[in-house]
DNA sequence: TAGTGGTCTAGACCACTTC
DNA sequence: AAGTGGTCTAGACCACTAA
């Protein structure tokens, strides 16, 4: 009599996920071959090759071509709350003094954020309601990846009203001249203080694009994020839509129930 | 000379995903048969079903074993604000007439959100901590699948401290008595009002019974959200984890800028 | 060059759905 | 019974890494 029920790739992923979670193959740790595991389950290659394809899905396993699969290091995750945003952060210090998005972080800081294309393009729909301005219209765009530790985690693309801006280090494509925090800054300059953010946000699976530009790994979702940013009264001044790698990432709002 | 350099398996799923979402195979449009596409690109099996597989990973196919792979229909998303909070949404009605989550769904309840299990648990170490006890004291846990147009979108599990919640309808297992509304007026009735709620959120993979739980397609996300319901005082008073399909979801929040 | 992950052919077989 | 998605064997071959 068969008891077989499950078949053998998935037998196979759930043997080395018990094994990777019990930390019984530590993080770095590299795994048998292909072919040794298929004669250590008596199996031909395709079904450990399935296996670790799941097992690359879930991020728990990264598989480098020629060399070897591997445990993944697993990252620490980054708490996002309003206090990210604020004003202490950004607002008494120069803009060259003040690197961007990891002013929350303990680890020093070894690559910054960095900007990889400065445009001035015209506005889609979305870019143009949200801005209150027209489809066609020329908005600057920044647009650029932020690392950490080394590795990529996010990338943000900003859109301003070409006038909003002109003129401003915003609109200068060299890294580290205006992050985040700097383009409230320079917005403030300008006078247009940010008063009022909303994130909107939601998950979805990277593109292949997104894959790629963010390092991630299969089967790994991202969070888009889109920001709006208002002054007191109401006038969007910036609107940034943010893919981060849902694995290095938590969000945490708090607010009063409406009546 | 070749000129390959990408494999067939790329190239069927490229050809797909393009039809599908020009709209030239429209939704729940049936794929041709797995044998039928590799004898059209030439290929065996293995590498349609291997396109097959991305695209299910993609959320644009679903595949039914015996009948066939079909394109899949597009969820609506819901976007989710602070507003479905609101106290008028569950304050002036009796409990009863309170059907929970879809107070701001334009459709008709087609099946409320399903009580699956009360049952009275002892708190884990993060649910102590949220709730400000000892781990190990009994709290009433209330497990729920919530549906919506018939299929399951998210399911939410809610710990409240035992001595806030005894006796009241919220220990009742009947489906619909209490919703999540239901709840805050169960609270207010027992003197204890919500005021204040923070909820964390972040995505991940789902695991296998949640992909089951949640019938979700292969490759699709879910959001984990934690809310925490305090009154103004700053007692908390629910602690409520949820796994949200992504892809009917998206989340909206609005702050000030903090100093 | 040897070892690695990865894709493929060709064909058998299984499980499930539909008629 | 016929048609479906899905897994598997057995073996060839390719692309990449590391020494």
């Amino acid at each position: 009599m068969k008891q077989s029920q499950t078949p053998p790739s998935r037998r196979i992923a759930d043997d080395l996920r018990a094994e990777i979670q019990s930390g019984q193959l530590p993080p770095g740790f590299k795994l048998p071959a292909v072919r040794v595991l298929a004669e250590r389950y008596g199996v031909t290659q395709s079904p450990v090759l399935k296996a670790l394809a799941a097992l690359k899905a879930e991020g728990l396993v990264i598989a480098i071509h020629g060399s070897g699969a591997y445990v993944r290091q697993a990252n620490p995750v980054r708490r996002l709350g309003p206090d990210r945003y604020a004003r202490h952060r950004w607002q008494t210090t120069t803009v060259e003094a003040h690197p961007d998005d990891r002013v929350d972080s303990p680890t020093v800081m070894q690559q910054g954020s960095q900007t990889q294309d400065v445009a001035l393009v015209e506005a889609d729909e979305r870019t143009a309601a949200t801005l209150q301005i027209e489809v066609g219209d020329l908005v600057y765009e920044r647009d650029r990846v932020v690392f950490r530790d080394g590795a990529p985690t996010h990338s943000i693309t900003s859109y301003y009203r070409q006038a909003d801006v002109e003129g401003t280090p915003l609109t200068d494509p060299r890294p580290g001249i205006a992050g985040r925090s700097g383009g409230f800054q320079v917005l403030t300059d300008q006078g247009l203080p940010p008063h009022e953010i909303t994130e909107d946000l939601f998950a979805r699976m990277p593109t292949i694009d997104e894959a790629l530009k963010l390092d991630l790994p299969a089967g790994e979702p991202v969070v888009e994020l889109h920001r709006v940013t208002r002054t007191a009264e109401g006038r969007p001044i910036e609107y940034a839509r943010g893919v981060h790698a849902s694995s290095r990432f938590a969000w945490s709002y708090t607010f009063e129930i409406p009546d």
